[in-house]
DNA sequence: CCGAGCGGAAGCTAAGCCTT
DNA sequence: AAGGCTTAGCTTCCGCTCGG
């Protein structure tokens, strides 16, 4: 079994809990998650954890406290996220993760490694393959660290990609990657064109890294804008690829749209409020009140234009995160 | 006894506003 | 432009209840 393998046979070690009425050993759980999380991915946020353990935010506060006080995590300081801050494992952290996980980490206490620049990057492919895992879409998951592992530490290595995901049904491989900004869409392609064989080369090989690549964003129009560079890329004269090539291609890689708002709103909206204010929870009954009326409203007048209206009520509810 | 969850108080900081 | 003042928002602390 090589580096990778173990690490999706062991990834969802304590990463799903369970919600015991019995508070001590929720909070024990709890603590395990955090430190399970942290050891695979290396470093996380209150945010990120925050929304895994669905608690409030002084719940999360309280725990990393905790955590902080028994010697297992550091918090340090950063402007480059929403939270101003993220966490890591200490050593004796590490040596715990490594405990929980069943795996060698190869982790460090100190944070050079950590890369502010990558952080929202990050953190936010970590957002979405905890989603997958919360939601038991997924059986294991391999992070890019742990590819990074098995590829000899070669950063570069053009196989490297966000994160391996393990669907729970059909228990194919899932890459997933994360467009954190549109500079691979400019220019003439050429970028994409590399990025593309790189997919091919996986998809063709019958013992490749993964069968299918999950493409994921925080605005939706660079998912728009990659759908649209391939497409041009296709229909080119001198297109690279044969057209079973390009039917692979179009077959495997998906684009998940559906993703974008919660990725932008946690991630990147820096106004975002980050206490547990009740006004919040006001206003979401405020808005559910209001979403039924309309909804009868057009129930009852069968008006095109209050369709709309609703549509649009609906759509501005999951932006601000008050409906699913 | 422990820790979650809750509300309230207080400290701190960043941002905005006002005055000079 | 500089400096001071106010305010909003985040965090921490405290005390409380509840459940195993």
């Amino acid at each position: 079994m090589n580096y990778i393998e173990r690490a999706i046979d062991t990834s969802m070690n304590h990463i799903c809990i369970t919600n015991p009425n019995d508070p001590g050993t929720l909070g024990l759980l709890r603590e395990n998650a955090v430190i399970a999380i942290i050891g695979g991915f290396g470093v996380s946020t209150k945010t990120i954890l925050q929304r895994h353990l669905s608690t409030s935010r002084e719940s999360v506060n309280k725990l990393v406290n905790r955590l902080k006080k028994k010697g297992l995590v550091s918090v340090h300081h950063t402007f480059s996220n929403t939270d101003r801050g993220f966490i890591v494992l200490t050593a004796h952290g590490i040596r715990e993760a490594e405990f929980l996980l069943n795996r060698e980490l190869y982790l460090r206490s100190d944070i050079s490694r950590v890369n502010e620049r990558n952080l929202i990057h990050d953190l936010s492919v970590q957002l979405v393959v905890l989603e997958l895992a919360k939601t038991q879409k997924i059986s294991g998951f391999a992070t890019e660290r742990d590819i990074s592992i098995q590829l000899e530490q070669r950063g570069n290595d053009p196989r490297l990609i966000d994160a391996i995901v393990i669907d729970a049904v059909s228990n194919q491989s899932i890459a997933v990657e994360m467009e954190a900004s549109n500079s691979k869409n400019k220019g003439n392609g050429d970028i994409r064109r590399k990025i593309l064989s790189k997919y091919l080369q996986e998809l063709e090989s019958n013992n490749g890294l993964y069968d299918f690549v999950y493409m994921y964003s925080h605005r939706q129009r660079f998912l728009t804008q990659i759908e649209k560079a391939h497409t041009k890329l296709f229909a080119s004269q001198r297109s690279s690829f044969t057209p079973e090539q390009q039917e692979l291609l179009t077959n495997r890689i998906k684009f998940k749209h559906n993703f974008c708002n919660t990725i932008y709103e946690l991630m990147f909206n820096s106004k975002r409020q980050l206490n547990d204010n009740k006004l919040e929870l006001a206003r979401k009954d405020m808005y559910l009140l209001q979403l039924k009326e309309i909804e009868k409203l057009a129930q009852t007048s069968g008006d095109r234009v209050v369709e709309i209206r609703r549509d649009g009520f609906v759509e501005a509810g999951k932006i601000m995160g008050l409906i699913e």
